[in-house]
DNA sequence: CCAGTGACGGCTA
DNA sequence: TTAGCCGCCACTG
């Protein structure tokens, strides 16, 4: 689907933008997907650069446990679980309710 | 060129 | 069971 050689993170905010709204899934997914499966921390930090990129919904990206680990990183606290119960998410405590049913892998869901 | 950083994940004690 | 540690790989300074 894509033969460019751009960066890694750059790879990260394509897939990132490719999750359907009320959707959400781990960093480790999408490391897996890009091909850097076990490096998941490499996900979560690519997103810190994407904050200038509002366009990319890293709301809805969230660790392998459901939780808003990353919530602090934007605008505000509150702005990551707000965005998601807005899209229908519900999220309680940091945790994705029903994070299993949300869960929208790319490899399989993209393929 | 070298070293540090980082929104994770899995294993061991 | 819970808590803590190490390991991964890419980017910036």
């Amino acid at each position: 689907m894509k033969a460019e050689k751009e960066s890694f993170f750059q790879n990260v905010y394509e897939v990132v933008r490719l999750i359907p709204e009320g959707r959400v899934t781990s960093y480790g997914a999408i490391a897996s997907y890009l091909g850097a499966k076990g490096s998941a921390r490499m996900v979560g930090w690519a997103l810190i650069s994407s904050q200038p990129f509002t366009a990319i919904p890293a709301h809805r990206v969230v660790n392998r446990n459901g939780l808003l680990t990353g919530k602090q990183h934007f605008e505000y606290a509150a702005a990551m679980q707000e965005r998601l119960e807005q899209e229908g998410v519900q999220v309680e405590n940091d945790q994705v309710l029903e994070f299993e049913k949300r869960f929208w892998d790319p490899a399989k869901e993209l393929l």
